[in-house]
RNA sequence: GGGGCCGUAGUUCAGACCGGUUAGAACGCUGGCCUGUCAAGCCAGAGGUCGCGGGUUCAAUUCCCGUCGGCCCCGCCA
């Protein structure tokens, strides 16, 4: 049944031919997409990575081509001799690039047999993604999916090729690398040779490619895989991909406009499209103020507002009550939704409110002069007049409230924001809006650590101005950090590094990290920083996220070929896996694991 | 660590709230017919560990508990 492929040659992609290759006598290869058998005449629909071509196989032409067509099933793979020709004026196909042709056969070869698929290979189907990932070299032969990864590569592709005009050069560094305190759990590797020692994945290149400006490279960059072993989401893989790059005596403003240009390059070749620059940019503080956020999705309006003022005295001690324990109070205030918003749904957003955090959500709907809500009876006249005065609040309007502490009262909010604006299709989809978020605070105290953490990492320089603040407020210290935002998505973040070690020791020491400690994780950089490091900054940004956004795919896993479940499992390798005893003998390794109970018979 | 949703032919779902004869449908698959289809069409047929374990019950796909797996979210992700 099965042929070898012998000495036939491929002359073209299935995809690839058109009327220009009328007569022409070609071989095509590929996978059987679908067979259509009229009894007489038979029609196959031949793919390749390139496209689709129709096959047709006629009794009265080469009975022997056409006794094996008849044999064949779905995703088969063959290979076909035979003639371009026309199609008949009636049965052009203009849903397909080929179908003004259609290659009429002489010889068919049968290469490879298919078993059965789990799902169809086409664009719309409904399946457990759990399956897709199983069968994922089926799942990628559908054209969606095949765009993906195509576009992935365009991506790529662009990036380095902006970064190679622009002096950058591209350097590997180690994935067995060390294990750094701050930031994300390390994935480790055993060290055989050295027992009970551990190599740590990178988290991303950032220490390695601030040493190579110090090396003098000037300008580095690299895909760099990277790794961190934290919980999973739609937008978060354990390993992903930065476009990580790193330039020397330079300030934000250089880092800013070389990501412009490489985003604007990277637009354009892959997707077509021409973005504005510069991106308008917004201080931390402000985003925070409007949106709630510090990624904030300006593709539509319906900002917050603050109104803690006019409610410090109030006699609702929900309000009250949460300023004096150091809280805000903030609103949003959805205009002309009212009618649109059932009670169900104000009770869904309530709920949906408390699984953020927020202890509830109030409400105000205004019906003519009329205020429907639970709340308005525990509200002063003028509270209502400062509310109705600084909300804009009209007939029709429906307006949200949230009263904690800052950071509950902004998360609860901006999530409220963002499922509003989806509800009522206030953002434009099709588009692409760029933000530049900058003047970010270098440190935040963790109050379950009790002690100052990097909002980016110790190695971001503050503001110069601000160096000796350090000491003294250090939460008044602004650092030299910008993040990119597209569509309310981080895509990037970097920052002016710190390069001098009397700088990064002020730094470690308002950490409050130990110096002990620090010596031993970092003290190979801040050698290197004695000996000549020049100033230098840089960004890395989120490959798979971006890719993400110009597919317009719902989740990461469909721009990554072999992507990881949530628990961290790939389901087509069974990856992870236990290992022979013997591999972990060689390693210095017990596993402490509770044996699972073994049912008796 | 926590919250929510889900798991029934190969696939997508219905059946479950209200436990009861043979667990249905569509697509896919198999066989037959069919010479211009392109999601071909028409006829016939096969196909089930109702995720797994336990409990309640005369009786469990259905109710309860646990567990495994998948998705979304909070925490976490410098």
């Amino acid at each position: 049944m099965l042929d070898f492929l012998g000495d036939w040659k491929r002359s073209d992609h299935c995809g690839s031919l058109r009327a220009a290759d009328l007569e022409r006598l070609v071989t095509v290869m590929g996978w059987v997409q679908s067979k259509r058998d009229h009894g007489g005449v038979i029609f196959i629909d031949l793919r390749d990575r390139e496209g689709i071509v129709q096959i047709v196989l006629n009794p009265e032409h080469e009975k022997a081509a056409w006794e094996i067509a008849e044999q064949i099933k779905d995703e088969w793979v063959i290979a076909v001799k035979g003639k371009v020709r026309n199609r008949p004026e009636e049965t052009l196909n203009p849903n397909i690039d080929t179908g003004e042709i259609e290659v009429f056969a002489d010889e068919v070869r049968v290469l490879n047999t298919s078993k059965v698929l789990p799902f169809l290979i086409e664009n719309e189907i409904n399946v457990d993604e759990l399956l897709r990932l199983k069968y994922r070299f089926l799942d990628l032969r559908r054209p969606v999916m095949k765009e993906n990864l195509l576009l992935r590569h365009g991506v790529v592709t662009a990036a380095r090729s902006f970064l190679n005009t622009e002096g950058f050069i591209e350097i590997e560094t180690p994935f067995l690398t060390k294990s750094t305190p701050e930031g994300a759990r390390d994935f480790l590797v055993p060290s055989r040779l050295s027992p009970g020692a551990f190599y740590a994945l990178p988290q991303s290149p950032q220490l390695l490619k601030q040493t190579l400006m110090i090396s003098g490279f000037d300008r580095y960059y690299q895909i760099a895989k990277c790794f961190r072993d934290e919980d999973l989401r739609a937008d978060r893989q354990p390993e992903f991909t930065q476009i990580d790059f790193e330039m020397s005596f330079v300030s934000e403003d250089d880092v800013i406009e070389t990501v412009e240009g490489m985003l604007s390059t990277i637009f354009k070749k892959a997707r077509g499209l021409d973005i504005p620059v510069p991106f308008p940019r917004m201080s931390y503080e402000e985003a925070m103020l409007r949106y709630g956020t510090d990624s904030p999705d300006t593709r539509f309006g319906l900002e917050l507002e603050d109104i803690s003022e006019a409610f410090m005295k109030s006699e609702f001690k929900v309000f009250s009550g949460a300023i004096k324990r150091g809280g805000i109070i903030k609103a949003l205030n959805a205009k002309g939704k009212a009618p649109e918003l059932s009670r169900k749904e104000i009770d869904d957003l309530t709920e949906y409110a408390q699984s953020l955090g927020a202890k509830g959500l109030a409400w105000i709907r205004v019906q003519g002069a009329e205020w429907q809500s639970p709340i308005t009876k525990f509200l002063s006249e003028s509270e209502t007049k400062s509310m109705k005065a600084t909300l804009n609040m009209e007939d029709g309007d429906i307006v949200f409230f949230a009263a904690d502490e800052p950071a509950v009262v902004n998360s609860v909010l901006s999530s409220i924001r963002l499922r509003l604006g989806k509800r009522f299709g206030m953002i434009d989809t099709g588009g692409f809006e760029f933000l530049w978020v900058v003047d970010f605070p270098l440190l935040e105290f963790d109050s379950t650590e009790h002690r100052y953490t990097s909002i980016h990492h110790p190695f971001t320089s503050p503001k110069e101005e601000h160096i000796d603040l350090l000491e003294t407020e250090p939460l008044k210290v602004l650092s030299r950090a910008y993040d990119v935002i597209i569509n309310g998505v981080e895509i990037g973040g970097g920052s002016i590094r710190i390069h001098r070690s009397d700088i990064q020791q002020k730094m470690f020491k308002a950490l409050g990290l130990d110096e002990e400690e620090v010596t031993e994780k970092f003290g190979f950089l801040l050698t290197a920083l004695d000996y000549g490091a020049p100033p230098h900054g840089g960004i890395a940004l989120g490959l798979d996220r971006l890719v993400t956004l110009l597919a317009g795919s719902p989740s990461i896993r469909d721009v990554i070929a072999f992507p990881k479940t949530q628990k961290g499992s790939c389901p087509y390798t069974e990856a992870p896996s236990a290992v022979e005893l013997s591999q972990l003998l060689e390693l210095s390794i017990k596993v402490d694991k509770k044996e699972e109970k073994k049912e008796s018979a």
